[in-house]
DNA sequence: CCAAATATCACCCGAAAGTAGGACGCGCCG
DNA sequence: CGGCGCGTCCTACTTTCGGGTGATATTTGG
């Protein structure tokens, strides 16, 4: 909200600064280029701060633990929970589902159709259908949808 | 050497674009608001660009000792703790890493271009590399390996 | 300043993934 | 019985990935 009215005002400002410069250009004070240039040179640092302003994720944290082995990341609540009522509610079948687990394990259809004893194309299938179904278009976001939903670990 | 010319050339056209703009200022056809709103959001926009096209990466460490309660690296809701020693121990490079994260959100090769504002081809690069490091083939296997090496949350 | 590390881009190519459509059998249920 | 969901498989096609190679830029550290 804060942000709404600070907008608002830079710009008023903005216009506010169109029309001096359109006022001196009345005047002929100077010949155009100089004030379109003004503009420019304006606009141009406004959209970089804008630019920069907005995309700011541009920073990387880099947190440097102390100790804390690496070995005792222990997936926290013990067994995954597999949300029924999720599954059932996205309409996925449990071939499906089973898929989507090896999708999630990083194997590439083949090594699934040779896992499960089917041909590559059933599981393109399959994972067709899944992707589908989790409105998703490719197999990472599959495995984030899937997580998200609490359908795999 | 390149990029000087692209950007003279660049500036050369946009001399162009205030010379026509000025001239229809003479002939009056629109008031001159007109062309100081075009001239602004052009070089708004300019702006904006060359603001991401230059500061882009430019990742901020900023070392941050952090003292871990215990063995849960929670990956819920608190921040998510970058292993500054993993990532030098692989050899991952910022650009890299930056693109291990877009890829474990799902993005294809040419979204991740477009958002990093370089080629399809260039994100091909850093990420053949980076599966090179990490040791895997695909890039589900790269969200898992980076995962579990701490990499990304 | 130079050298090394990074980052960028361009091709080409094969493999994998994904799309679209159809086909068949099986079991279940109204 | 007949329809329906499911699982299986297929062909044919497009798109995306990933590998490999080579070439410049740009940045950075010494």
């Amino acid at each position: 909200m804060k942000r709404l009215i600070v907008y608002g005002l830079a710009g008023g400002a903005l216009l506010a600064l169109l029309k001096v410069i359109e006022y001196k250009h009345f005047v002929h004070a100077y010949p155009t280029e100089i004030y379109g240039g003004l503009v420019a040179a304006i606009f141009s640092a406004l959209g970089v701060y804008l630019g920069l302003r907005w995309t700011r994720a541009r920073e990387v944290v880099v947190i440097h633990e102390v100790r804390v082995p690496h070995e005792v990341r222990v997936p926290v609540g013990g067994q995954f929970a597999l949300d029924a009522e999720k599954l059932k509610q996205v309409g996925i079948t449990p071939r499906e589902h089973e898929i989507l687990g090896l999708i999630a394990e990083g194997l590439s259809n083949r090594e699934i159709g040779e896992r499960l004893f089917v041909s590559e194309n059933t599981v393109k299938t399959h994972s067709s259908r899944l992707f589908e179904k989790l409105v998703v278009k490719r197999r990472v976001q599959a495995v984030l949808k899937g997580r998200e939903l609490g359908l795999i670990p």
